[in-house]
DNA sequence: GTGAAAGCGCTAACAC
DNA sequence: GTGTTAGCGCTTTCAC
């Protein structure tokens, strides 16, 4: 192993600008309240030692870890199909760099590793936590409300126990549901069917109800169940076909849904736009545009999302910040158009 | 703000189980050498309070943090494109969490990062790195040996310095490609055709290495370099074609890039695999098993990579390991027969 | 086998 | 302003 060079301690800056370890902490903090020449002198002797301060120490007294968990459960899922998750963590990373804060990242493969969370968090090792919980009858965001830890959660969780404040961050899905089937509509389609997202999802639940706000009157054949996958869209799209054959749009509740469904139309010999009309959902490049046609569809940035919840949990975390951080914050959709709607 | 319900200590699990806070700490680290009774009652003061070890205070003691660095580079590129990433990563938690590791994820965002992460890692937080570096000429790989802390690198770093030993796990990259065109040319195609990654990133140049191997003869027509991206397989499809019309096979360096190349290949009328047999590398579902016709490609098992990378750096760290571990892992590479060659 | 005591490196009162 | 001092909660010799 590594030879451990005994790093410098606070004690070793302080003998060496000579002043007292006190002074050395003053200026290795910020230097507030400390005459300039002696700020000089410290900030020189970490320099030519290398100094730098062991976070251990400093946090079993300050009782910070300047640390956040990201929580992610059940990455199996859809959460690794596409760059949903790469992005947002981009987000978060940035934002908690800016803010000297590290990210520990905490994957969750099913109910075994709840419970080590769960410790975990309740361990105080970490400030806050950043939960990403998609589905609706997961355990663990009751667990980490147990744990007592701030935490903002991505997506809009479940609550069974009813309407208790969870602080989250979710995209507009309803909404951009609704933005999705209004322009199939606008574009003279009358009869649009949708292929669902897994529907234990919220975002999934969300946007079949946004497709209901719009057509609630819809032949219930016009609505199939799938998982955000290609091949679920595929078998979707087929099912749909068989049903209604005379359809002429489709919203599905993803992209890579939606370019399962494209796949079936263009075998089928159905033409896209002209026959019938596809809109997708998240705009998740390189699929949306690498569909042919490119694929109009919902847009949500999704990096935007991760940056967010990492400023409300650590706005919340601030303890003189001065005004009450929101609850729950929901991210608007755009509509991207592109050739296949 | 939560409030902080103040954490019992060992002295509170000492007191109550009527030990002292030695013994109380010999039981919290595995019992050994303590006498059944003891152990018993200890475990049960740690049950009834509900007591987590404050790991700050037995780093400060241990100079151990249990918590692995995971550095990932330069993120806007590739790594975002595709769930390559999320794979690793999901390997390396699994691995991490089966031996209570921590894993602490710094994303850097070029240059200015680059001294934010060595002063992280020299500072004594975390006991090792894994350190993905996907750019021949990345500084970072130099600047984290500087720190001094034992790594394990993902992907052959590029070495300017010579032959230093650098521990790193890797794909065969460059077999996987020989394999790839060696079945081209098992079918019969005498004009194969290699549409390469950006050849900066070690595995991008391997694989050119690799297709070189069985075709160091091929008319430099034949490759054309491109950019691991749906888009730039395209571009890349196109100025094949222009330049031999008469090409008969195309190994993509990965699926991406071959989902883009198939893509011209059908615009321009030519079957697949009938009239151009098409190979690609990653075996990335879902765009191999999405693409029209399904792809034959080289299978990398990512979340292998992940895991085999952490248990080589946990063993490194491990200071009763008997065994020197390897400096370099190739891990095989497999080819997957599909439908388009 | 068990306990007493000495720190690990740092911050935050509190004096001066 | 600056220094002195008392811990933060834990592990680990070293006696017993």
């Amino acid at each position: 192993m590594t030879e451990t060079a005994p790093r410098p301690t606070l004690e070793a800056v302080a003998a060496r600008a000579g002043v007292s370890r006190a002074t050395a902490s003053r200026v290795v903090n910020g230097g507030d309240g400390v005459r300039e020449p002696l700020v000089e002198r410290v900030r020189q002797a970490v320099e030519e030692l290398g100094y730098v301060p062991n976070q251990a120490a400093r946090s079993l007294v300050t009782r910070r870890h300047d640390a956040v968990a990201v929580v992610i459960a059940e990455p199996e899922t859809r959460v690794f199909a596409d760059p949903f998750f790469a992005l947002q963590l981009r987000g978060i990373s940035k934002e908690l760099t800016a803010h000297d804060n590290q990210l520990v990242l905490l994957l969750t493969e099913g109910r075994d590793d709840h419970a080590r969370v769960a410790r975990y968090l309740a361990g105080g090792h970490v400030d806050g936590a950043l939960v990403f919980s998609l589905h609706l009858d997961d355990p663990l965001p009751g667990l980490i409300r147990g744990a007592g830890i701030p935490t903002v959660f991505g997506g809009r969780p479940d609550w069974h126990g009813g309407p208790e404040a969870a602080v989250y961050v979710d995209s507009d899905n309803r909404g951009g549901a609704r933005a999705a089937v209004r322009h199939l509509a606008g574009l003279g389609r009358t009869r649009i069917a949708h292929i669902t997202g897994p529907l234990d999802q919220t975002s999934a639940a969300d946007r079949l109800q946004g497709f209901r706000d719009v057509r609630g009157d819809a032949d219930p054949h016009l609505v199939a169940e799938s998982d955000f996958t290609p091949g679920g869209g595929e078998r979707a799209m087929r099912e749909l076909l068989a049903r209604r054959p005379d359809l002429d749009a489709v919203f599905a509740a993803n992209d890579l849904a939606a370019s399962g469904a494209l796949r079936v139309l263009r075998e089928q010999g159905r033409r896209v736009p002209e026959d019938v009309a596809v809109v997708g959902f998240d705009d998740m490049l390189p699929v949306a545009e690498g569909t042919d046609p490119p694929l109009t569809t919902v847009r949500q940035d999704i990096e935007e999302m991760g940056r967010i919840m990492a400023r409300l949990l650590l706005r919340r975390l601030d303890p003189n910040a001065t005004d009450d951080p929101p609850a729950g914050l929901v991210l608007p959709t755009t509509l991207v158009r592109r050739a296949s709607a």
